[in-house]
DNA sequence: AGCACGCCGACT
DNA sequence: GTCGGCGTGCTC
């Protein structure tokens, strides 16, 4: 007779939002399945997969309601324990179910219960008798004899895409021939095969700013060292993080890079795939299900010694922890905006820790929060002052636009120094956060303007395809060509946009192409790279863009930045408004004067008196960061407090108030020490897609105060009354109000 | 989330 | 008399 296993159960975190892992008897014949393993068990009348969290030897349910776990999917464990502690406490801190945490944490294929086994692929690699043979004996065939020079470099073999990189292409007949003579073999390896040591590549000499903020960093490696790369735009701060890459493969450790969606780029891949010579994993939203799982698993083996990603490669395994690097740490798409709400860099500063290892976080703009870490002593801020190359900072002035005529939004102010930089043979780079032709359509005859129908927002007028658009629910029409209301044909643009900001540009400098850059004008595919290809060939002397510009391109001959109405953020109910248009100012800024050219930035503004865009103009980011870090303290809010939203909407305007009413009433009746309440307030934009939203505030001064009071509030919130008729999500460290 | 169960209006 | 609407509850 066997004796009972001391382990008869398993905790499996199933998908859905189920707040706990489930028992289930673990299979009676094999093994138990360990934890960060998949299981497929039983779900009411449905089969599952799911992640084991725990084994125990008993439950608080009842023997015979356990059901079994009927497969076991992998017999070591897909995420290792840290990574398995980093996404419980992710469930945790962001009061989301574990179940869903742990499944987006696996790519698609996983989830679905498919096989953890990387592709393979076929490599050419040099025989024994190959090695025998010196090429330089086979002058009656040179082609062979190249390919055998070439192997002979690569001892872990070149596949036929790797082959046709090396000039001239082609190689088929010639590896046909040579496996022939048994000089060559052809093997199948899996992409998460490791390669090998990777060979050491010399980058450009450092200056000293880059080499003491290399220097800071690889004297914490393999230990948890939090710190600020603070360099302005064109410092190098790419550089530094290469160099601390090889210093970290250089060791035998894995980097994980995540950047920005937009930022991860082909240019960005290709120029960590030449400097670096070990295999770069590359993880984004872009990619197939295929591709995403072969790098999700060369990450995990350790064949990659570089995993750049976004968000979510945050939660990517690895196999030898060594340093994770977080480019543009203040923008804002490192927040999922849906579902679970994590913040990817204070999820990269968490990972950091628990793996001990350092987190390098790098901007020209930080955000008010790491600064607020710098000053509290918690990350070490290491400045990069000087542009590379020696480029002198722009000089920015305020163009104040009161009592100006203005075209189109361009003051004859701007204008003439347009055509001063264009004279001489400079770019000109014009920001307006604002695509389309006008953002609204207007009767000049009744006043109607044309408003999303499922929105609190107006139409925005595309000229281009005579279609008028909501941009906050996609929802388009025909531009129409009388008023609705009163017949008329006076329809016209009110305010600009890019569109119509390029088309007065045309119209006044007819001798200068323009470039407009926006969501619209590279919606097609290679449309992005084509314009940018134009504008560094110098072919448009004049570009006109969105956010789109801040982003990291390179324009090496733009002397002249213009940034049209820097006054939105200056007055918005967000209190993240000013801090968003500070950065991207600045960010814009940043592309004038590279490469020895002085460069010069001009802001129109009907505020030049406002102090804290003085601030920003005369004294720089940082300084502005200070004034505008005093006015939040004052204000007691973020990063001085902690802010978690309880959002709710529904097709109807009563039961999202009623919802976070009873809501409000549930978190008061737990009395949380020093945690205030606000609202339920409208959203910003209370009506949007169709759905009217409202939003409960929860704000505290001590973030475990407030995590206790969340802990205690949030598992009943499901089973409040209307919590079934509106859709509603708790929004920790909220970023958009 | 899924998927049951359950209790009230228009149909073969 | 049934088919089916979506409110309510559960999943080890």
């Amino acid at each position: 007779m066997k004796s009972e296993s001391p382990i008869a159960i398993c905790r499996v975190a199933v998908p859905g939002p189920l707040p706990e892992a489930l028992d289930y008897r673990v299979p009676e014949r094999g093994e138990p399945p360990v934890p960060g393993a998949r299981v497929r068990v039983d779900l009411g009348r449905r089969q599952v997969v799911g992640v084991v969290t725990a084994l125990a030897s008993t439950s608080e349910i009842p023997r015979n309601r356990l059901r079994p776990v009927r497969e076991v999917l992998d017999e070591a464990s897909l995420l290792d324990d840290t990574l398995m502690a980093l996404l419980t406490w992710a469930a945790d801190y962001y009061h989301h179910p574990v179940g869903e945490v742990l499944n987006q944490a696996l790519p698609v294929l996983l989830r679905q219960g498919r096989e953890a086994q990387a592709a393979t692929r076929s490599v050419y690699r040099l025989s024994d008798a190959g090695a025998q043979v010196d090429p330089a004996t086979l002058t009656r065939a040179p082609r062979q004899s190249a390919l055998l020079a070439l192997l002979r470099e690569a001892p872990g073999g070149l596949s036929a895409g790797e082959l046709e990189d090396e000039p001239p292409g082609n190689w088929g007949g010639v590896l046909r021939a040579v496996v022939e003579r048994g000089w060559v073999e052809r093997i199948e390896r899996a992409l998460d095969a490791i390669d090998g040591p990777c060979p050491a590549r010399a980058g450009p000499a450092l200056n000293e700013a880059q080499a003491a903020a290399v220097e800071a960093v690889r004297g914490h490696f393999g230990q948890f060292a939090p710190h600020l790369l603070q360099g302005v735009t064109g410092s190098g701060k790419t550089e530094v993080y290469l160099q601390l890459i090889e210093a970290a493969l250089a060791e035998g450790r894995q980097t994980l890079v995540l950047v920005p969606e937009i930022a991860l780029t082909p240019q960005l891949v290709r120029r960590f795939r030449s400097r670096l010579a070990c295999p770069v994993a590359v993880l984004h939203s872009g990619l197939g299900e295929r591709e995403r799982l072969d790098g999700w698993l060369a990450a995990r083996s350790g064949a990659a010694g570089v995993i750049i990603g976004t968000r979510s490669a945050v939660f990517v395994p690895w196999a030898r922890p060594g340093l994770i690097i977080v480019d543009e740490e203040h923008d804002g798409s490192f927040k999922q905006h849906e579902g679970f709400r994590y913040h990817a860099r204070d999820v990269a500063v968490k990972r950091a820790h628990l793996e001990s290892v350092p987190v390098l976080l790098g901007s020209a703009t930080p955000s008010f929060e790491s600064l607020a870490n710098v000053t509290r002593g918690q990350y070490t801020r290491l400045r990069l002052r000087e542009r590379a190359g020696g480029a002198a900072p722009p000089r920015v002035e305020l163009l104040d636009l009161r009592r100006q005529t203005l075209d189109e939004g361009l003051s004859l102010g701007l204008m003439d120094r347009m055509q001063r930089h264009l004279e001489a043979e400079g770019q000109v780079l014009l920001f307006l956060n604002r695509r389309g032709f006008a953002p609204t359509l207007l009767c000049h005859d009744c006043g109607w303007v044309a408003e999303c129908p499922r929105c609190d927002a107006r139409m925005t007028w595309h000229q281009g395809d005579g279609r008028i658009r909501c941009h906050h629910c996609g929802h388009e029409r025909n531009r129409p060509r009388h008023c609705p209301a009163c017949g008329s044909v006076s329809l016209g643009g009110l305010g600009q946009g890019t569109e119509r900001v390029e088309a007065a540009l045309e119209r006044h400098f007819p001798g200068h192409s323009v470039a407009r850059l926006d969501r619209d004008s590279t919606r097609r595919k290679g449309a992005l790279e084509a314009v940018l290809e134009d504008v560094r060939s110098g072919r448009h002397r004049i570009l006109v863009g969105t956010q789109m510009l801040a982003k990291g391109h390179h324009f090496p001959d733009v002397t002249l930045v213009g940034i049209l109405d820097a006054d939105q953020g200056l007055f918005s109910a967000d209190f993240r408004a000013a801090e968003r248009m500070a950065q991207m100012m600045v960010q814009v800024a940043g592309r004038a004067g590279r490469a020895g050219r002085a460069g010069e930035v001009v802001i129109q503004t009907h505020h030049p008196d406002h102090p804290l865009l003085l601030t920003l103009v005369h004294q720089g980011y940082e300084a502005f960061a200070e004034a505008a870090l005093a006015e939040r303290r004052v204000a007691g809010l973020p990063p001085y407090t902690s802010l978690v939203l309880l959002r709710a909407e529904a097709t109807g305007q009563q039961a999202p108030n009623d919802f976070l009413e009873a809501a409000r009433r549930s978190l008061e009746a737990l009395r949380p020490d020093s945690v205030q309440i606000w609202g339920p307030a409208p959203a910003l934009m209370e009506r949007r897609a169709g759905r009217y939203r409202a939003q409960l505030m929860i704000q505290s001064a001590s973030r475990p105060a407030l995590q206790r009071a969340l802990r205690a509030w949030t598992p009943g919130l499901a089973q409040l009354p209307g919590a079934r008729k509106v859709r509603w999500v708790l929004d920790v460290d909220a970023l958009e109000m």
